[in-house]
DNA sequence: GCAATCTGTTACTGTTTCAGTAACTAATAC
DNA sequence: GTATTAGTTACTGAAACAGTAACAGATTGC
């Protein structure tokens, strides 16, 4: 599949400012962290801020913090925040409409392909950030 | 994210297969209601075939059929036999050595990351090959 | 007010991955 | 022996992403 990790990435952005707790942490400490460019980090975090995860400051002494403590932050929460495409796609061909499989088969994926995503954000909801940081 | 939709395709496969029932299908008529080619069909063949979960025959008569009937077939198994890169993907970056959070952030979330596939998987093993075809 | 600092956003580039495609080999049936 | 089929390989074009740079907007402190 593609080689999307965004979310690792969002959750590193996280991470980084559970370390700091309550301090504001700038786009460029994270990235130093993360080994990447600031620029790359504010495109996430501005999704985690409009997801309500964090807050932002802008100007000297700005920066970023987590908008809750962080038992209060689960996976899901950051999956919610910045995946935005299903991770099992149906097709987007034209059906043969001669045919009923083809006719019928997307309608039918569907629905098993959300309840599938549905089942991984529920385990997802199960790890807050708080474990994550202890596991560090 | 990508946009891999090769399990989709899989699952297209072998629901045109179910249709035809015991008949050898050929990767041609395969692709006619897939709406694609038939080398594309012959290479996700292969796979469901190495996976065990059809029969090919090649030659004039030949083609292929599923090896098992459809309620044998789970949408667990299709995944297992197509989907080679976990869906939740942890960065390569190389981690900043001097930093806590860069350093243990990939382990922390990889075996997150693989319960969270797990879960998806344990749901696709509820629907059946069979429960498609009865949505089509 | 002014300069410095920071977020937020946009645009661009190079790389990677995929669908699509064609062409070949190997096996089988008649 | 010929036609038909799977299996495999190599190539092409398109799409998506990480990385990057640059700029606008907000805030701080002087």
């Amino acid at each position: 599949m593609g080689y999307d990790i965004t979310y690792a990435t969002a959750t590193h952005i996280l991470a980084v400012m559970a370390f700091y707790e309550d301090e504001w942490v700038t786009s460029s400490t994270m990235a130093e962290s993360i080994q990447t460019n600031p620029g790359l980090v504010r495109r996430v975090l501005s999704q985690l801020s409009d997801a309500g995860l964090v807050i932002t400051k802008p100007g000297p002494q700005g920066g970023a913090r987590l908008a809750r403590s962080t038992n209060e932050i689960t996976l899901a929460e950051v999956y919610e925040a910045v995946v935005e495409q299903p991770v099992l796609k149906t097709s987007n061909r034209e059906p043969h409409e001669s045919c009923r499989v083809s006719r019928g088969i997307g309608g039918a994926l569907e629905g098993v392909f959300r309840d599938a995503e549905e089942a991984m954000k529920d385990q997802l909801q199960k790890t807050t950030l708080d474990q994550i940081m202890k596991k560090i």
